[in-house]
DNA sequence: AATATTAGATTACACATGTAATCTAAATCA
DNA sequence: TGATTTAGATTACATGTGTAATCTAATATT
């Protein structure tokens, strides 16, 4: 049945990234929001609005002259997905090689780990 | 000091990931390797090594009027930096949410989770 | 009402990428 | 030795992407 989703780009995932955080919103709110960390002009978001609207990744409603968009996709099944893309890709497919890449960096914190601890104890409660 | 290296693409790294399999090899080898997953033409895959090339990803030496190639970066420095973005672009840098999100979905296994549990257990080790 | 501003639509343009085909010189075969 | 194959180098070409500028119609301002 394959729901063929277009890739979203870099940019483009930027500008949907601050929507996903609270919307619907208008361009400008995007725009002000996208502000704080980024250097793009004004033109340059409004390209990006458009073409995650011709990607069918934003919808939006008319508000008098504006738009008001909205994700069509939920950050979690965005993330989901590309995180099984990646690790598929990556680390054939085993989560745990990459969390062991991670650590070994440098970047694993206390937290992380009783996130860890919290994770692995549902999962042994649901498949016991 | 920043080790700026080039962007590897998705064909790029499919290339890439045979070599890191063993090395170092002639074009021909790669062909066959990828010729097991992939359907490209001899041609695509020469280009593709032509472009790791240039990019400094991969190195060779003569043998005769062939090339023998070999990676110039380690697939561990590689797949490190490329988690380091990914859980930082996605999950805001968080390991935990990202090993969530995939077993949520379906793909934990008890081996995994095995795997998880002897990674948190030398991590505490290590930062008693 | 005439003019200026502004929202989204359309166009622009260089560089990246996927996917080869053609060129050129060396090596091999008949 | 002349013809053929083949390795890598160069060129090709459509589509995607980053990064806007210009166009057009509606709205706001004077």
């Amino acid at each position: 049945m394959s729901n063929q989703r277009p890739d979203i780009s870099n940019a483009e995932f930027d500008v949907l990234d601050v929507i996903w955080d609270d919307y619907p919103v208008t361009s400008n709110d995007v725009i002000a929001r996208l502000n704080q960390r980024k250097e793009w002009h004004e033109k340059t978001v409004k390209t990006l609005l458009g073409r995650l609207v011709k990607k069918e990744v934003l919808g939006f409603e008319k508000q008098q002259r504006q738009y008001l968009y909205s994700p069509l996709i939920a950050r979690e099944e965005y993330t989901k997905k590309e995180t099984d893309n990646f690790v598929s890709r990556l680390f054939k497919g085993k989560i745990a090689p990459m969390v062991a890449g991670f650590a070994n960096q440098n970047s694993l914190s206390k937290q992380d780990v009783d996130e860890l601890k919290a994770l692995i104890q549902q999962w042994e409660k649901d498949n016991d």
